[in-house]
DNA sequence: TCTGGGGTCCTAGGACCC
DNA sequence: TCTGGGGTCCTAGGACCC
């Protein structure tokens, strides 16, 4: 049996996707050592008897059928052993600033910075391999943290590659083995296809990566529209963009959603609570030298029934007349309908504007 | 007594204009 | 009296991600 010729070593560039394991558990193991080995469940307030999700579960209590955005209720009983704790941004902030500062510190590393557990890396090697090593070596020497790396001759690749290594491994996924690996597995596996859109598909009669793959153009633009309909061909070959943007992060707005512990159904309630949350908006835009151009309200009927309201308004600062539109947004909502959740947001930039910018966007890739 | 909160981007369809 | 076709802008809402 002869030996399979491997791909003469290329310089690059690759991606490399790093992401933390079970980075928010992780980061509460760090802080109470007497937790490890324990089911540990972080989301909400830490109190299973209000209306909150899981953030993150320990793999112990994995286990027992916990994941993250399972009701923290539900949580709770599945494991009633579980150490149930709130989750405090300001610790995961920290700890992931630290990821970011050593993953920038690696030699000819650009870094794009993706959430709180997770990041793009591009990097010239002909070594991706050991070059990921060592990234995971530094991480754990800095902050204690293990990590997973995807490497991938694209951004989509890389991104899907690191769900093979973890945990706190490494794996690679190139035009060479993508359908290999990919091929039979179904489409909601892909990155930008969820529970909706992989339906939408199997309607179409495409199941797998590769039957979307290989999909005629027609059908998917009839379904999805020209754009999306072949960008998610072009997901099933993993094809797209291999470019890491480190451009920094600029917000395009600022939003506050609450959900009511109980629901609110009073015409004052309403306005007290829509007040309340426009305050907490406005003090981000004050803190924001970018004028609002536009305004959004999103309420949540109960049982579970989402309506949004938009306004595009002229260029302006001044909290009274935003607070006057927005108004003009929360008297929309349905009288004497119960409410469960209610958002505010303030648009700095349009969807239009954001995308003639440079930050990443899905048709990007 | 299921289903958070912070985001981004895309599309359909109506209004309006020429 | 009837009413094309193309374009743009705006709102509502869908979908996805961490």
């Amino acid at each position: 049996m002869s030996a399979i010729p491997l791909p003469a070593p290329a310089a690059g560039p690759w991606v490399l996707h790093v992401d933390l394991d079970q980075f928010i558990a992780a980061v509460e193991v760090l802080r109470h050592p007497e937790l490890a080995g324990k089911p540990v469940i972080v989301g909400g307030r830490g109190d299973p008897t209000e209306r909150a999700v899981v953030s993150t579960a320990s793999y112990e209590a994995r286990e027992f059928g916990v994941g993250s955005g399972m009701p923290l209720r539900i949580a709770a009983r599945k494991v009633p052993d579980a150490v149930i704790l709130p989750v405090d941004h300001q610790a995961y902030n920290a700890a992931s600033d630290q990821v970011m500062a050593t993953l920038r510190a690696q030699p000819g590393a650009v870094v794009q910075v993706l959430g709180w557990d997770e990041a793009f890396v591009g990097v010239e090697t002909d070594d991706p391999e050991g070059y990921a090593r060592r990234l995971q070596q530094a991480v754990l020497e800095r902050t204690r943290l293990h990590c997973s790396v995807g490497i991938g001759d694209t951004l989509v690749r890389a991104k899907v590659a690191t769900g093979f290594g973890k945990p706190r491994g490494v794996f690679r996924l190139t035009a060479e083995n993508w359908l290999e690996v990919m091929g039979e597995r179904p489409t909601i596996e892909l990155w930008g296809v969820g529970s909706k859109v992989s339906k939408r598909l199997a309607l179409l009669g495409i199941r797998t990566v590769t039957e979307l793959a290989h999909a005629d153009e027609a059908p998917l633009v009839g379904e999805f529209g020209p754009n999306m309909g072949l960008w998610y061909r072009q997901l099933g070959r993993g094809d797209g963009s291999s470019l890491v943007d480190d451009t920094p992060w600029v917000p395009r707005g600022h939003s506050k959603e609450t959900t009511f512990q109980q629901n609110i159904v009073e015409r004052a309630d309403v306005e007290t609570a829509a007040r309340s949350l426009l305050d907490q908006v406005l003090d981000e835009v004050a803190a924001d030298d970018r004028p609002v151009v536009g305004l959004g309200l999103k309420v949540r009927y109960a049982p579970f029934l989402t309506k949004t309201f938009t306004k595009k308004i002229a260029q302006t600062s001044d909290r009274d007349e935003i607070v006057a539109k927005a108004m003009e947004l929360v008297a929309k909502i349905e009288p004497d309908r119960p409410i469960r959740l209610l958002g505010l947001r303030a648009e700095m930039v349009m969807p239009d504007d954001a995308r003639e910018g440079h930050t990443p966007t899905r048709s990007g890739w």
